[in-house]
DNA sequence: TGTACATCAGTGAACGCGCGTTCACTGATGTAC
DNA sequence: TGTACATCAGTGAACGCGCGTTCACTGATGTAC
């Protein structure tokens, strides 16, 4: 049964959502085409009326599961004080919630490492949305742009690298790890 | 045709280290059972003589690759100066080297994505590998015990981050984050 | 505004393929005497 | 030390399964007149 240009429309954002989510959650090969369709409230059939191939469907989550993170994390970071920015940015990265919950997290720790076995328009679609994150954090940081830019990719680093190995961690190592690291519980 | 029981042992030998191999270069779904015992110059069918299943033989794997990195590591960082030590080691993991070689590099940034989402006796294991780095870099850092310990987690996190953006990066962007984190060229 | 028809989003069965795992078999190894 | 036999490492075919992808089909949507 056909159905509306706009109807189509939902569905293919409701299939990037759920991609959004479950491969954050499952990883690349974990979240199976016929995962993701059902999820959204589809049957795997059509998912071709969307996307070319799987790796297309990657691609589109990704830039969706970048945009949501960023925005989530930008609401925690409202302050015109931009030491508080940077601040509130860590406290909510580096959270059990997050470590908990990488369905909505952030990209990097959930899917950097499937990525960088991807196809080149994978890495280039995960690579804009990382260049996002790093821009988005070197402007509250001190000092000239060079610095600036240094330093929100050692803090970047820092963070991706602590919830990942936190999600692999027994939950004491887990909150050892996010104190040393700047954050805390909640 | 049976074989000797030395024969067999090293033919385990074989296999772990093939498999210590693939996993970081593949990850643990794009290294098969017959990708490994092919790497290892058997066949696939005389796996379970090994192995009880995959798990078993990822978990092995882990512990093998955590014992070869660390050694790696060590030989780049004898001198009995500490500070020198940590440097060096820096160097050596903040590398285009060990970005561009993940099949001899650190289990973190290659596997640690998929650990988080594997089995109890998997997560243990690399838990175990994880500490254990933690502890020979904290041996080399200043303060008190507890100020070692954290600024090693700092460290290794940033690190681990910092290699596993620079895989799914171009090459001037990977350059860019070694540097910024603290590594460089060579 | 109404009618006839082409389009195509969504369904569900089917495709070939590679996966982890099992199995019957082979013949050298290890052991009991 | 030699002989008879049980063991079992390794082989290669086969298993059921889930994957990404394709396809014939349905019927509401969009369009041409």
């Amino acid at each position: 049964m056909r159905v509306s240009q706009a109807e189509k429309e939902r569905s293919r954002d409701r299939i990037v959502t759920s991609a959004a989510r479950l491969l954050r959650e499952r990883g690349v090969d974990g979240a199976s085409v016929a995962d993701v369709m059902s999820d959204a409230g589809l049957t795997h059939g059509g998912f071709y009326r969307h996307f070319e191939t799987k790796d297309a469907l990657v691609a589109a989550a990704l830039d969706q599961a970048f945009d949501q993170f960023i925005s989530t994390v930008s609401r925690g970071a409202l302050t015109p004080d931009p030491q508080a920015a940077v601040a509130g940015f860590m406290k909510t990265y580096l959270s059990e919630g997050h470590v908990a919950h990488p369905g909505q997290g952030c990209p990097i720790p959930a899917l950097a490492a499937d990525v960088g076995r991807s196809s080149p328009l994978v890495q280039e679609r995960f690579s804009a949305g990382v260049r996002r994150m790093v821009a988005a954090i070197g402007h509250a940081m001190p000092g000239d742009d060079e610095a600036r830019r240094s330093a929100a990719w050692r803090q970047l680093a820092m963070m991706a690298g602590a919830v990942m190995m936190a999600r692999t961690a027994d939950s004491p190592t887990a909150a050892e790890i996010l104190t040393a690291c700047g954050g805390g519980d909640s």
